[in-house]
DNA sequence: CAGCGTCTTTGTTCTGGCGCAAGGATGGGA
DNA sequence: TCCCATCCTTGCGCCAGAACAAAGACGCTG
């Protein structure tokens, strides 16, 4: 399993109140996987055996419905755990996890899960506070897919996308791993046709500036103010 | 707070591994409270100062945009727990529970939320399956409203209805509590009246049976057909 | 640096379902 | 019993955005 970088791990909320005894028995049953672009980490469908932790990169979740639509479910950004389906009675994978970024990723197999929550109270109150978080960005979701109109759900979607995955840049705020526009069209419920027109529009008037599988938001608070409803 | 009914709490999965003591030091804290048809339980943006059990009844749990758009985040059954925002570090509610049908609820102020963690693992761990069944069921309905059309959407919608809520009747499945088109619409992202067309076509094909805030599915398998596509 | 696959842009056509409008049914309350 | 508040149905015009189509642009690979 090679070295597993302690710092990494350390920095993260989640683990901050752990103790060094009890940090270094969770990682002792941890495997270290290196993810390249484009690949899977499971695959939906599959039997759930793991459950991991995004260290480094970025992973997009997508589901596949039956008539073979694709979307994407969220975005797991460094620091979130993802694939814990055992942990809510789950037998598989509800979703596929690919590699938008080079990615690392810590494995554990999903009876240590028991461990992860028994041995310490404060990850299974933070593992529900992070479901109960995403349940929240869920619902929004839903909010926005049925009462706002495009334009304003990739404001939305983009405006996320900054404020979980932004970098500062001359200029702007660039979304930081390669996102196209068939992305964001899977994340909004649209085409990436109506996407790329909308950014079009934007870049027009100075609100972003575009490229390929690059996005850099020049004025978030115009774009908030889309976002928000009076055009 | 009068006499809580014990026998409606035991026979809840959540409760019955716990022991009598547990139960009832749970119960101590507790109080019971009648909501009328209409009323709300408590209202969106309010702080958070209880969580809640619902015994009988029926919630509909609605949020509103900044616009003033409505949308039906979910339907609460009994023996649902719901409204514990304190247990996902939000300080206050996301959304307001009213009841369809009258109801009866069990309300706990949010400081017993740790008794009720700590003290008894299981309800952690349920709580935390619920929370997670409850994510499954939004990203499910996510893909629906990104993906399929709104007839698909409705069908799905009722589906679930009749799964959770369905009272066997002659010649048919009832949802078992008063519920409108306007609701219907509100469920799926849609407008009353695009539903009430739709229903009115099934109802002529044979598949339900309308009438004032009330269904009653005659062919489910029908109704499962045209929700998976295929028209 | 030429070739190719992937991603993006932009035009045109077409349609699901929303907005608007009017009328009809149902049930509860006085 | 009648009235009134809701709730439901149905018709029609319109438009946002999907579907279809076809070029262009970028960047990687050999």
């Amino acid at each position: 399993m090679a070295a597993i970088d302690r710092s990494l791990v350390r920095a993260l909320p989640m683990f901050e109140k752990l103790s060094d005894a009890d940090l270094d028995r969770l990682l002792a049953r941890a495997t270290l996987r290196r993810v390249p672009i484009g690949e899977a980490v499971f695959e939906q469908g599959q039997k759930a055996t793991q459950f991991f932790l995004l260290l480094h990169g970025r992973l997009k979740v997508t589901q596949v419905t039956s008539d073979g639509q694709q979307i994407i479910v969220r975005v797991v950004h460094p620091g979130d755990i993802f694939g814990f389906a055992k942990a809510l009675m789950r037998e598989d994978y509800p979703g596929t996890p690919s590699a938008a970024a080079e990615s690392l990723v810590l494995c554990w197999p999903t009876e240590v899960w028991g461990l992860f929550v028994e041995q310490n109270p404060h990850l299974a109150v933070n593992a529900m506070q992070t479901i109960g978080q995403r349940l929240q960005e869920a619902h929004t979701r839903i909010r926005e897919m049925a009462t706002e109109e495009v334009e304003r759900r990739v404001a939305h979607a983009v405006l996320r996308l900054i404020d979980q995955a932004g970098r500062k840049e001359g200029g702007g705020i660039r979304i930081d791993f390669p996102i196209s526009r068939q992305d964001i069209a899977e994340m909004t419920g649209t085409t990436l046709h109506t996407v790329s027109r909308i950014l079009s529009a934007w870049e027009a008037k100075g609100l972003v500036e575009g490229g390929r599988q690059k996005l850099l938001v020049r004025d978030a608070a115009g774009l908030a103010t889309l976002a928000e409803g009076e055009s």
